[in-house]
DNA sequence: TAGATACCTTATAG
DNA sequence: ACTATAAGGTATC
C-alpha cells in the first residue's frame, strides 16, 4: 500500500483530471463510481479513477487517483508518483504553452472552458492498440474495448481487497486469436490489433522506438503497424510519445479546419498537417486536444 | 500517386 | 419494430 498527494495549485496552469482522462486522449483510466463517458457533460467531478502502470521491469501496479480540494491524491500498490506525474503531463507549463500558441476566439474559448486539461503520456503499446481500435468508433465504445481487453487478457492484481486487471502485454495480446478479439467487440480491427501485437512481441517493431525520431519520420515509422495510418500514428505520437506538435486530423478537427481555419485546408493529410503545425506552432497538439474536447462536448454551440 | 469502396459492430435517428 | 446512418480510419484495389 502506497500513496500520496500533490498540490495542483502549485502546477503551472493547474489540473483538470477529469478532462485529462475523459477527453478522448486516454482510454486507460476508468471511473470507480460508474461507467466512464456515461455522462460527458458532468463537471467538477471528484470521482476516483483507476489505471495500471508498469515499472521499467514491466511489473504492473494499480493506481487509484482523484482530484479534490485542490489536491491530486492517489493510492497504489507501489510508489508510482514519478510515473503518475509523467502520465498526466504535470511538468507541462500550460500558461507558457498557451502563450506560445497564436490566439483566436475559438481556441481561446476552448482553453477557457477546460483550463487545466493536460496532454497525457500514456504507455506506447496500450496507446497503439487503443487508437487502432478507435477507427470508426465512438469514444465510449473505444473505452469499453480497452476494458474488455484488460479483463479478458490482462493479469489480475489485487489492491485494497479489490481485483483489477493490468492492460495486457504485447505477448498476451499476441497469444490471443482473431476470433477471441472479435468476441471482445473489436470487429474488423481484431486482425489489425493481433498482427500489430505480434510484431511488437516478436521484436519486429516497437512503437517506443519512434520517440527518438524527427516528427515526420516518427509518424511514418508508426504506420508500419497494421491498422495504423497517419491519424492513428499522430495519436500515438501526441498522447504517448510527447510529440506536442502532432495534430491528429480526425473528423472533428477536419471539420473545425474547414469551418474556422480554411487557409490550412489542403488536399492531403500530410499537407494539412504541415499547414496546421505552421499556423499553431510547436504546441499545435495542445490546441488540437482543447478544440477536440470543446467541440465534441458541444460547448461550442454559440 | 490519387480516388473509390469495403469493413465489424453498436447506438441513435427517422 | 425496422432500416438507414454514422461512429477519433485504414487497407486494398
Amino acid at each position: 500500500m502506497d500513496g500520496g498527494r500533490i498540490d495542483v495549485d502549485a502546477l503551472p496552469g493547474g489540473l483538470d483530471l477529469q478532462a485529462a482522462v475523459e477527453s478522448g486522449q486516454s482510454y486507460l483510466w476508468w471511473r470507480e463510481d460508474g461507467p466512464t463517458y456515461a455522462d460527458e457533460t458532468h463537471a467538477g467531478s471528484d470521482a476516483w479513477y483507476v489505471t495500471t502502470v508498469r515499472d521499467d521491469a514491466g511489473t504492473p501496479a494499480i493506481c487509484r487517483a482523484r482530484q479534490t480540494d485542490g489536491y491530486l491524491e492517489w493510492t497504489a500498490t507501489a510508489d508510482v508518483e514519478d510515473r503518475l506525474r509523467r502520465r498526466l503531463g504535470l511538468a507541462d507549463d500550460l500558461p507558457a504553452i498557451r502563450e506560445a500558441t497564436p490566439a483566436d476566439d475559438l481556441l481561446a474559448a476552448a482553453y477557457d472552458a477546460f483550463w487545466g486539461l493536460r496532454i497525457v503520456r500514456d504507455p506506447p503499446f496500450p496507446t497503439l492498440v487503443t487508437f487502432i481500435c478507435s477507427a470508426q468508433m465512438r469514444v465510449a465504445r473505444i473505452h469499453a474495448m480497452q476494458q474488455a481487453l484488460r479483463e479478458h487478457l490482462g493479469s489480475p492484481l489485487v489492491h485494497e481487497g479489490e481485483t483489477y486487471h493490468a492492460y495486457p502485454t504485447p505477448e498476451q495480446v499476441a497469444a490471443s486469436s482473431e476470433a477471441e478479439l472479435r468476441d471482445l467487440g473489436l470487429g474488423y480491427r481484431a486482425p489489425y490489433v493481433l498482427e500489430s501485437a505480434r510484431m511488437v512481441a516478436a521484436g519486429e517493431a516497437d512503437p517506443a522506438a519512434a520517440r527518438d525520431m524527427a516528427y515526420e519520420d516518427a509518424r511514418d515509422y508508426l504506420t508500419r503497424f497494421v491498422g495504423v495510418g497517419e491519424k492513428v500514428a499522430d495519436c500515438v505520437l501526441l498522447f504517448s510519445l510527447g510529440f506536442l506538435e502532432a495534430v491528429p486530423l480526425d473528423t472533428w478537427i477536419q471539420g473545425a479546419i474547414a469551418d474556422h481555419y480554411p487557409d490550412c485546408d489542403r488536399d492531403s493529410y500530410a499537407e494539412t498537417s504541415r499547414a496546421v503545425r505552421e499556423r499553431f506552432g510547436p504546441y499545435a497538439g495542445y490546441a488540437q486536444t482543447y478544440l477536440f474536447h470543446y467541440l465534441r462536448t458541444g460547448r461550442a454551440e454559440a
